[in-house]
This record gives structure tokens, C-alpha cells and sequence, in this order.
DNA sequence: TCTACTACCACTTTTGAAACGT
DNA sequence: AACGTTTCAAAAGTGGTAGTAG
């Protein structure tokens, strides 16, 4: 659907068969990955430890580009702590808004991007469902993964048609938490982040570090100290590199990529639980559905709705290159999150809940649309959930009657309504005009 | 009772403005 | 006056934990 970069750029050479890209402490990060990776993710916003950071080459220099990231579910389950080890607890919750976390530095030439390595320390992880900060929106207790994009484009607006280079790490697959299960992920974290210094064993003690240190000795209520209490395992990663601080470090560290991510030594202790491998299930059969993504207003791009095609490409075993372990296939990426402060000046089309009423299964919702004076009325609407089938038809200024009859779970969680660029283009509409009036706009509701 | 989550705590690091020196 | 360095307070980020909701 989107238009080939030579289109959107015409004159413009794209070797993207050349473009690599390399995780930076990749060694860090398998250290986590080998006792399982956990992310706390707060209501405000929490920065990721270890955070992403990557190097790319082979890009034009004088050519601009983003570089974004966003989360992808690893699988379809829901995962709890139990027995020191993460089982499945069931079936996924439904995902929420997926967002895409835009490089400041963006656009920037390739010669900028190549220079030092990108670092997305800023990246901030939340579980509010409504956040309005551009944080990536994540479920606790589910299992993720990074994925980086790299799209030549001069703008925001030329993005979308655009050629996307993908590329994710298995060794960056963590599972969202809002507390700390696992106290070797804890202690790992503890001895690596200048934050945590405070925490630290060694080296200079606060009053609150002694005060905390004695009681980790002197009790064993606490939840979590069970069994690192036991048995210190974290020190076998004392000589892992720290991630360094500053961003921009000149020296930092090139780590090369293993081929592939080993399982903990100890089987029993593998934090996966049961024979699961973490860097194998996202490319597994049951993979998710990733076409229910949506936008948050205001100020962002939508994307076409045939991801299903694009993430399709994750399942094909793509990883048995052997020259590289990230996979880099074109793709689509999901919704923008973060836009620089000058594209909010849009005017945004945006959808408002008048009334709701739920029977069964059957939704039906009273809407009333604005600043979309572009649309057509008659342009069909989708549930984030069933892009096959239109909800209704695009009322303009007037109020509309939608009904959802295939909904998956009618009940507490947010429902998005949106016109998809499917739809648009279904119309008729020619993409030069669509920055105005295509977004995803949404609602919520509970019923 | 259990689990997941939130708010708050004490701590460290980062940041940026003011003060100071050359 | 201009520039660079140092100082310091505020802001931001960290894991721990008590309390709460379901």
C-alpha cells in the first residue's frame, strides 16, 4: 500500500540491503535475558535498565531518516511468578494503544545516525492505559519485545510512505512488571544502574542502604529475598560491562551480536519456566494479532492497516542468517506516539462518545465527529478489533449509530473506533490531503 | 488469603543556573 | 566583556515497602 521509496523520494538511492544494525551491551542485556528480563512499568513512566541502545550502518549519509522503536507482544499470554520461575496464567489481555517511540535526534542524516550509537535512554514504559506523555503503554505481567525502525524520510508526514527496516534483538525480550518478581533481576539491576547505586552492597552506604541492608539479613519475611538470600547467583555477572550514562559516550563499548541467545545453564532455574524458550516464541504459529493498534490523539500518524501482513514476516524463520541475529525485513511500524511539539499544531479530527449501550455481544455507539471537514461522509469506520468489516460509515459533523456485533471482550476495557487509511483509500482519497483528517481517533467506554 | 498495583520513602544521579576565576 | 570552570539546589530516576483493591 504505501508508496515504494523511490516514489516518496524520487533520485534518491536506498541501499537498504546494506543497512545493519547492532545492539550496544548486548553482553548486558544477555545477562538479563539469561535469568529473565523485567521491566517495571509505572503509571507516570518508567526508563527501561538496560535501556536500548544500537548502532546502525550502511545508511545513505546525506539522506535523513527515524529512528523508532516500539513494543511488540512476544506472544499471547498472560504470565505470573510462581516458584521462582514465570508460567502462563492465562490468555493475553487485549493490547493497549501501541505506540512508537520517535529518536529526538529525527529526522537526522545518516552520517549523524552512523556516527555514535542511538540511545533510547528517555524511552519511558507505562501500564496507563490513558497516558498523554507519548510513554510507551504496555500490560503488566506480559511478555515484549523491542523493535527498532529505520525509515528514510525528510519528514513526519512522508513516514508513512516510506520503506521500513526493522530489526529486533532476542536478547531484548523482557516481561513488564510494576514490582520486581525475580530478586536476581533485582540485584542485576541494583549493581548496574547508577540509580540504584543506593542499593548496592558495596562501596558507599546511606543511611537508608544500612538501614535496609539489615533488615535483608535480619528478616526473611520479606517476599522477595527468599532466595537470593540462598544463593547469590548475581555475582557471576559482576564483571558484566555497566551501561554507561551519558548517552553519547565516544567510548562506548561495541558488543557483537551472538547468533543466538543461550537458555540459562541451570534448566530448572530458567526463569521461563518449563521448556519455553524466550527468544523462540515470538516467532511462533500462535502469534498475536497485531492489527489492533490505534492512536492516541492528539498529533499523531496512523499507519495502514495491513500489519497483519507486515508482522506476518516475524513468524518466517528470518533468524538463521548468519551473518546477523536481528532480522530486517520491511515492515510497517505501529501508531506514532511521540511527535515533535510543531506537528500538534494540526487541526485533528476527533471522535466523541455520546451514548453507549451494550446487548450481548451487540454495541452500539452514538459518536458525534469534528475537524474532519476533508471526510466524506460515508467513509466506513472500524473497531480496532475487526478491521474486516466497517462498524458504520463516517457521519461527518453528525451523530452515528455504530454496532460492533463481533466484539472479543465487550466489557472493561477501552474500545477504540477508527478510520483506517484501508478505508480512506477505499474511498478515494488521495494521500497528499490525508495528514488532516486520517488519523485514528478514539474513544473510550465502559460498559 | 493471595496477587497485583499504587503511593510514598530515602537514596543517587543528572541538570542547569549562578557564582567565580582567568 | 567573554569564556570556561566550579558549586549547589532542584529535578529526575532508583528499588523497597506498606497499604489497598479486587
Amino acid at each position: 500500500m504505501s508508496a515504494s521509496p523511490s516514489v516518496a523520494h524520487p533520485g534518491e538511492s536506498y541501499q537498504q540491503g546494506n543497512m545493519r544494525m547492532k545492539l550496544e551491551y548486548s553482553e548486558l542485556w544477555k545477562s538479563f535475558h539469561d535469568i529473565g528480563t523485567e521491566m517495571v512499568i509505572t503509571k507516570s513512566g518508567r526508563r527501561m535498565f538496560p535501556y536500548c541502545n544500537v548502532s546502525v550502518s550502511g545508511l545513505v549519509p546525506y539522506a535523513k531518516y527515524f529512528i523508532m522503536v516500539d513494543m511488540v507482544p512476544v506472544d499471547n499470554s498472560r504470565y505470573k511468578w510462581n516458584n521462582e520461575q514465570w508460567e502462563v496464567a492465562g490468555k493475553a489481555e487485549p493490547q493497549p494503544p501501541c505506540r512508537t517511540y520517535i529518536h529526538p535526534d529525527s529526522p537526522g542524516l545518516g552520517s549523524h545516525w552512523m556516527k555514535q550509537p542511538i540511545s533510547f535512554l528517555k524511552l519511558k514504559l507505562t501500564n496507563n492505559p490513558l497516558d498523554q506523555k507519548g510513554h510507551i503503554i504496555l500490560h503488566s505481567m506480559h511478555r515484549y519485545q523491542p523493535r527498532f525502525h529505520v525509515v528514510q524520510a525528510d519528514d513526519l508526514y512522508s513516514v508513512r510512505w516510506s520503506v521500513f527496516q526493522t530489526f529486533t534483538f532476542s536478547e531484548t525480550t523482557f516481561t513488564a512488571v510494576t514490582v520486581y518478581q525475580n530478586t536476581k533481576i533485582t540485584k542485576l539491576k541494583i549493581d548496574h544502574n547508577p540509580f540504584a547505586k543506593g542499593f548496592r552492597e558495596e562501596g558507599t552506604h546511606g543511611k537508608r542502604h544500612r538501614a535496609q541492608k539489615s533488615q535483608l539479613c535480619s528478616e526473611n519475611s520479606a517476599k522477595k529475598l527468599k532466595s537470593s538470600e540462598k544463593e547469590p547467583e548475581f555475582r557471576c555477572f559482576q564483571d558484566v560491562p555497566r551501561l554507561p550514562y551519558d548517552p553519547h559516550r565516544e567510548d562506548s563499548e561495541t558488543l557483537m551480536l551472538s547468533k543466538e541467545v543461550p537458555m540459562a545453564q541451570d534448566e530448572q532455574m530458567s526463569p521461563w519456566g518449563g521448556e519455553q524458550d524466550p527468544g523462540q516464541s515470538l516467532h511462533s504459529e500462535g502469534a498475536m494479532d497485531y492489527t489492533n493498534s490505534e492512536q492516541l490523539v492528539p498529533g499523531q500518524i496512523n499507519y495502514q492497516s495491513h500489519r497483519t501482513q507486515d508482522f506476518g514476516r516475524m513468524s518466517s524463520p528470518s533468524c538463521t542468517d548468519s551473518q546477523t541475529d536481528c532480522q530486517g525485513f520491511e515492515s510497517q511500524p505501529t501508531d506514532m506516539a511521540t511527535v515533535p511539539d510543531q506537528e500538534l499544531s494540526r487541526p485533528q479530527p476527533s471522535l466523541s462518545l455520546g451514548s453507549s449501550q451494550r446487548k450481548g455481544l451487540d454495541i452500539s455507539m452514538t459518536t458525534s465527529v469534528e475537524g474532519c471537514s476533508k471526510a466524506r461522509p460515508g467513509l466506513p469506520l472500524y473497531n480496532q478489533y475487526n478491521m474486516e468489516q466497517p462498524l458504520g460509515h463516517w457521519s461527518g459533523t453528525l451523530a452515528g449509530q455504530y454496532s460492533s456485533p463481533t466484539y472479543p471482550q465487550p466489557h472493561q476495557h477501552p474500545h477504540h473506533l477508527m478510520m483506517s487509511e484501508h478505508s480512506i483509500h477505499s474511498a478515494g482519497y488521495h494521500h497528499s490531503s490525508m495528514p488532516e483528517w486520517s488519523q485514528y481517533s478514539l474513544f473510550s467506554y465502559s460498559c
